[in-house]
DNA sequence: CAACGTTAGATTGTCGACAATTAATAACGG
DNA sequence: CCGTTATTAATTGTCGACAATCTAACGTTG
């Protein structure tokens, strides 16, 4: 038990409990622990190795960024991100990247538009290699979002999205191991962002995102209705 | 200590956590805990009868709610809303209040709209009789905006605006006793935006909501300039 | 046989004590 | 007198134990 806990003592200066917290995190993100299955503090302590203290603040972090739910005096559970709650998510990211485009266009450097170009080339290099579905749309697509919401230079903006959305939207693609079914046309859409941004074009840039998120959005929705026709 | 504990017991059920939560958040919001006061676990726990255990969850839980920030083995701060970070929000909000608009013209029940317009009767009648500042813009206007985010009958959009952005900005309102400097306008605006959503005019919906935020975002901006330029 | 109440088990909530780290103060030397 | 170091105090991090609550299995009874 002990080994655990000072085995990244030197290295790691952070908290047992930040450390775990980032654990738990990301094997929600990545559905090692599936969603919708309960929580138990002995369970996870044990695997984690640790006492139910850290662990415990670590569930409540968690749930502040409402990965988790929690029921007093019975337990918590992962969130399970239902079909509606998922379309709502791409409403509400609809209107904060578009904000975040318009904003990436008057702040953005342009060694930073150089470098989201350079990242572009390299998915499409990618993405014909691997028959264009597989790696770009499940890290690449968010690679691309994360870097203008950086650029906004708004770290409220930054914290919501990055902090709170994307980790939904990445368990969401995990779960479904989701990709793109239109990377010719999204990849289209993302040169036309950068050029809007690059031409300092914040009405364009903004406009441009919200198309792009909106049609993404109409995506998902249909082949969401056409996988529950199949199985009703 | 116990009687503490044991005062609420039969009408509530939560947790110790949960209501020491409560009371902090709250305690921050009206500033009776001012903004970058050190939080001492030793000192909160006294002061609200329970032990460090509760308390050292609802610090993480107010973590999650980015009112507090931690340092590790140092020590939690209350934040403290910088004049940068203030007209961050306004951007923020300005994309997110202007999607819930377009959405609530959506969504919204023709009940809830009247209902609406039966609050800005209300508040007019009582900006009348206390010549038009001091209530209105402090609950009035939250109230307003509130409504409409719920009328969106979206829940990750109301989420992420009531449980995390309306504290800051209650807390910023608190702390400078602002009230809008624009009472006259601002009823003008309300009552045109909900004739949008009563004529379910999406766009128009939200055209109106941004520019009311922008237009308030560029108000506390100037006044805040001018505040900065008497004090340097 | 079904529905209800009871009891046993497990889980969550709370507390106090101890270890580790940081800060504050005092002592020392230049 | 100022800077540096050492010691002390206070605060944070972690743990294990106990109390309160919920869940589920079991037996009882109509």
């Amino acid at each position: 038990m002990s080994d655990v806990q000072y085995a990244y003592e030197e290295s790691e200066t952070r908290t047992l409990a930040d450390r775990v917290f980032e654990q738990i995190q990301t094997a929600i993100v990545k559905g090692h622990i599936p969603p919708g299955s309960k929580i138990t503090e002995p369970g996870l302590a044990k695997k984690y190795g640790i006492s139910r203290g850290p662990l415990r603040e670590a569930i409540r972090r968690l749930e502040g960024r409402r990965l988790i739910k929690r029921t007093p005096h019975v337990g918590a559970r992962v969130v399970s991100l239902s079909f509606e709650e998922l379309l709502e998510i791409y409403d509400v990211r609809e209107a904060m990247e578009g904000m975040a485009c318009r904003l990436a266009a008057r702040n953005m450097t342009q060694e930073e538009i150089d470098s989201l170009r350079a990242l572009l080339a390299h998915h499409e290099e990618t993405a014909e290699l691997q028959e264009g579905v597989a790696y770009y749309q499940k890290e690449g697509d968010l690679d691309f979002h994360f870097r203008i919401v950086l650029g906004s230079k708004n770290e409220k903006l930054t914290e919501l999205l990055c902090g709170e959305l994307y980790h939904l939207v990445r368990m969401y693609r995990y779960q479904f191991s989701a990709s793109s079914s239109r990377p010719k046309r999204a990849f289209e859409e993302h040169h036309r962002i950068v050029d809007a941004i690059e031409q300092r074009d914040e009405e364009l840039a903004e406009m441009l995102m919200r198309r792009h998120i909106s049609a993404s959005r109409k995506n998902v929705e249909q082949r969401l209705r056409e996988f529950q026709a199949e199985q009703p």
